[in-house]
DNA sequence: TTGCACTACTGCGCATAAGACAGTACTGTT
DNA sequence: AACAGTACTGTCTTATGCGCAGTAGTGCAA
C-alpha cells in the first residue's frame, strides 16, 4: 500500500501545524515533515502545497536572504490560516475516528 | 475542508472492511460506507473502487438475480484481500499516528 | 398507461493533488 | 574546476474520487 494516496487532503493538515509555533521556509518544513515521520515526502509536494496555501490566503510570505546559501522563502500562518488549521483537524479527527470504527474487529 | 480528498487512498481500506464478515454488493456497501459515517460519498466512488479491487485481485465476485429488482453482483474477499486489509490497516494507524502527533500540541 | 421513485450497475470525462524530473542559483569543500 | 548541499520554480504524469448520463428492472400512484 503506497502511502502516496493516504496524503491526500491531509498534507496541507500537515503544514498548516507545522507552521502554528513559528514561521519557516519550505526547504525547512520539508526537513520537519520527514523527521516527523512523513519520511518519504517528495520536495515539489511540499513547494507545491505552500504555494496552494499561500494562493488560498492562509498564509503570509516574506524573503529573507541567507549566507549560507540560496535566499530563502519563509512562509508565516494568519488568522485564516490558524482557523483552517483548527477546522481542518477536527475534521481530520472525525474521518480517522470513522476510519478506526470500520478497521475495527465487529461487534 | 473537503472530505473527498481524505479519502483518497483509504476507501479501498474502506471497502475490504466493510467485506470482512460477509461478502455484499455495490449498492449495499454503499449504504453500509454512509451509515458507518462516509455519509457524503459518491455511488460512482465506490463501484470504480470495487472494480479496481477487483482487477488488483483482491476480490471474487459473482451475479445473484434479485426479485426485487435488477441483478446484484456481489464481491467477497479471497486470501489476497484479506492480506491487503490487514496490511493497510496497519499502515493507516501508522499514518494517524504520525498525523495526530503533528496535530497535538507541542511539548 | 403513463410517469415517477427506488434499486443496481456501467462508462465517460473532469478536477484535485502528490510526485518525478529538470532547471536555476548560491555557498563551501576537496 | 568539480561536486555536494541548500533552496526554489515550473512542467508533466498519474491516481482516484466524483458528477453525470445512460441502461434496466420492480412497484406504486395519478
Amino acid at each position: 500500500m503506497d502511502t502516496t494516496q493516504l496524503l491526500k487532503g491531509v498534507l496541507d493538515l500537515a503544514v498548516l501545524a507545522v507552521l502554528r509555533e513559528d514561521d519557516a521556509y519550505g526547504y525547512d518544513i520539508l526537513r520537519r515533515l520527514r523527521t516527523a515521520g512523513l519520511s518519504e515526502i517528495g520536495d515539489a509536494s511540499v513547494y507545491g502545497t505552500l504555494r496552494r496555501l499561500f494562493a488560498a490566503g492562509y498564509l503570509n510570505t516574506y524573503v529573507v536572504p541567507s549566507e549560507e546559501g540560496p535566499h530563502r522563502k519563509y512562509y508565516a500562518l494568519n488568522p485564516a490560516g490558524r482557523s483552517q488549521l483548527k477546522q481542518g483537524g477536527e475534521v481530520w479527527r472525525e474521518f480517522a475516528s470513522t476510519m478506526e470504527s470500520l478497521l475495527r474487529e465487529p461487534a
